[in-house]
DNA sequence: TTGTCTCCCGGAGGGAGACAA
DNA sequence: TTGTCTCCCTCCGGGAGACAA
């Protein structure tokens, strides 16, 4: 499972005024961030992030100041205001992650409702195999596991339609696969069936 | 009738930039605006003004400048900007009137759907009437006059439950009533019937 | 180490008369 | 007469290091 670099602050009243930017702690900084050319006499870069909602952000990344420390000066002021954070909320910042799932994204997985015997439709990348998706059945909804109760991650148990030379889990997550419609027992997005 | 002092204007780019406010011809400030007192060098008072919607807006109404003229400073700008206006749009004035019914209110009213036979209620005020309200019913809904097509104004003709000492008017207009819910014809909401 | 303060400076914009159509 | 221009000056706020907890 690969590491997630993430760190957590929660914001003081600098951080939120306007009168400057963020301060990042140097482990975080280190952590998180690309790593800076400190051969630079101030070294500075542009971070671009993006939110649950995919809004993509840019903020100036700046090793400076005495002593030494880590900011996010410009576009930090108009996140602050867009987002209408105050001192005391809290900021997170992760890469990527496998368990950063898009809002809309779970929202919608959510609202689908899956239960036991639902058909569904679960699209692989290209390069893993050569066909876009494979179908199957919803056999069961329960947690993954008893440490994380309600979660959806991993919620549900399928059985696939036809055997495949690549791998493919034994339990999915909601936002990963797509409901098929059916009428009368008739599957109309099934391939053998015509169009 | 009383007499509606009103003017209009279509707002120039100066009117709507950034640097200034608006400016007045002197007729519409003379016909529509309380008299400044030209005592002063430079006279100066605050207008208060009402929007459709019942928000309060006041300017700053000056005499100034070099030939003399009217001119809203203070408060304009952020009019302009809260309501989006450009120059080409058109800027109307009244003071009050009985023709200006609040958006809201008049919306509330359409949205009733009066017709015939239909209970309403109506309040006075209280110098007019010892009683705060009558109630009456609705007994035709027709143009006050055919040069007013689909006008509201005064569409409902109505017929009065009791004899009063104080003048009512034999036609009304929706926003001026309020309707009364009816069940299985018990009126729920006549003082006659227990509560 | 890191939150706050203060200073500096540039941009936005209000408010004034000048000026011209 | 009245729309536009330009100038002036204030205010807001981003961005920097100073300083202290």
């Amino acid at each position: 499972m690969p590491i997630v670099y993430s760190f957590f602050k929660v914001l003081t009243a600098s951080d939120t005024s306007t009168h400057g930017g963020f301060s990042v702690l140097p482990r975080h900084a280190n952590e998180c961030f690309p790593a800076l050319d400190m051969n630079q006499q101030i070294p500075v870069q542009e971070l671009i992030a993006e939110d649950l909602h995919g809004r993509e952000w840019r903020f100036r990344h700046i090793f400076r100041g005495q002593p030494r420390r880590h900011l996010l000066t410009t576009g930090w002021s108009t996140f602050v205001t867009s987002k209408r954070l105050v001192a005391g909320d809290s900021f997170v910042f992760l890469r990527t992650s496998q368990f950063i799932v898009g809002l809309n994204k779970y929202l919608e997985a959510v609202n689908k409702c899956f239960g036991v015997s639902m058909r569904f439709k679960m699209r692989f990348e290209e390069k893993v195999s050569p066909r876009r998706s494979y179908t199957g059945t919803v056999v069961g909804v329960e947690d993954l596991s008893s440490q994380w109760e309600n979660s959806k991650w991993r919620s549900l148990r399928v059985q696939w339609d036809e055997a495949a030379s690549i791998p493919r889990p034994e339990r999915v997550s909601p936002w990963e696969i797509e409901p098929m419609t059916l009428l009368f027992g008739v599957d109309l997005r099934n391939p053998s069936n015509a169009r």
